[in-house]
DNA sequence: TTTTGCACTTAACCTAGATTAAGAAGTGTT
DNA sequence: AACACTTCTTAATCTAGGTTAAGTGCAAAA
């Protein structure tokens, strides 16, 4: 069973049939590292499921420092969500950090797949709602933790991340500088 | 014309019957100033819309520091949405602001809505979308503004908001302390 | 094999914003 | 009118984390 499949299963119930239509809709890539999958400036027509590999979102503030929304590793869906559904421009980057395989699923089919499978809908609704749930967790975290009670709650959760992924992103998506980040390792290492 | 019915129809169209049905699962209330709608260690049963006043949500850190996670004005919803879906105790407080007209939708009219509305669910998928989108936004520009920016992006994107929150709440919501924001505010009214 | 270029570290110095504390000014209650 | 209570301000002092800069180690070109 695909790991889409088990992933969508998890919170609606597919009919045989069903699954093979969402799979007709859906494609398969494999990605080098380092691929950039979208670029800033660019509109975002895809959403990508993760069925190996390491991505991350980010942009760039004022052309200079790279700032990381997300990571995503299997399991995981990944997408710049305002450019896909607002259909304009969106100022994020994907880029691959360990090769992967991915499903494409095309806006277009999504949108296709919410008429034909109503449940999807649903699913999608769920998906969402989780998403929003741990984006509104990591605001309050960041607006009230120290950096260094914020790596210990990455570390935590995404314990298997903190290998495949360069220090200087881990910094950033807990909003410190490299430099800092490196200096906070070592006084957590020396204890 | 509701306004929670004006809200519904800039994302799906309802039939007369349906927009019947949908007002008679809910429920309309006023509230004082003050007023305590959810505890922390609750569980969030129902979503509010707002008709009139000021709502916030906001948790307490160690028992210490209020943290404003949102506020909602007219034609905003505000919820727990963590105790919400996961139906578990929440950490946050829901409080009024400024005297308010709310609509009240309970957790089980909304599940029952969705069956017997399936457009509810498009409905609500795209509202939690929008509300995914601008966390991400919110949380992006905590990482990277000055507290200076982030507020000058609050008075533009709230402008009506700002005479009717204590300041020290805009402080907590863009992430500063109270006596901090007021340093910067002069400053602001200096230029 | 050298070279180029990242990723990471270390350290000195700097600053945005926190903390503490005190007073002013408003608001509602009795 | 006097009280308590809260919000807001101002100012002195402090610190988490940023900045700058130099150096190390390593992997990929060439």
């Amino acid at each position: 069973m695909p790991l889409i499949i088990e992933n969508i299963e998890k919170h609606v119930t597919l009919s045989p049939e069903e699954k093979e239509l969402f799979l007709s809709k859906t494609e398969i890539k494999h990605y080098k590292a380092k691929s950039i999958l979208l670029n800033s400036g660019e509109i975002c027509k895809q959403s990508y499921f993760v069925n190996s590999g390491v991505l991350r979102s980010f942009n760039i503030n004022d052309n200079i420092v790279e700032q990381v929304l997300n990571f995503a590793s299997e399991g995981w869906w990944i997408a710049d969500m305002y450019s896909l559904i607002s259909k304009k421009p969106g100022n994020l980057f994907i880029e691959v950090i360990e090769d992967a395989e991915l499903v494409l699923l095309s806006k277009e089919n999504q949108e296709q797949l919410y008429s034909e499978i109503p449940k999807l809908e649903r699913f999608f609704r769920i998906l969402t709602e989780n998403s929003l749930v741990a984006h509104q967790e990591r605001l309050m975290d960041n607006l009230s933790l120290s950096a260094e009670e914020r790596f210990e709650k990455f570390c935590k959760r995404y314990p298997n991340l903190i290998q495949r992924i360069p220090q200087k992103q881990i910094a950033s998506y807990i909003g410190v500088t490299p430099e800092f980040f490196s200096k906070m390792k070592a006084k957590l290492l020396r204890k």
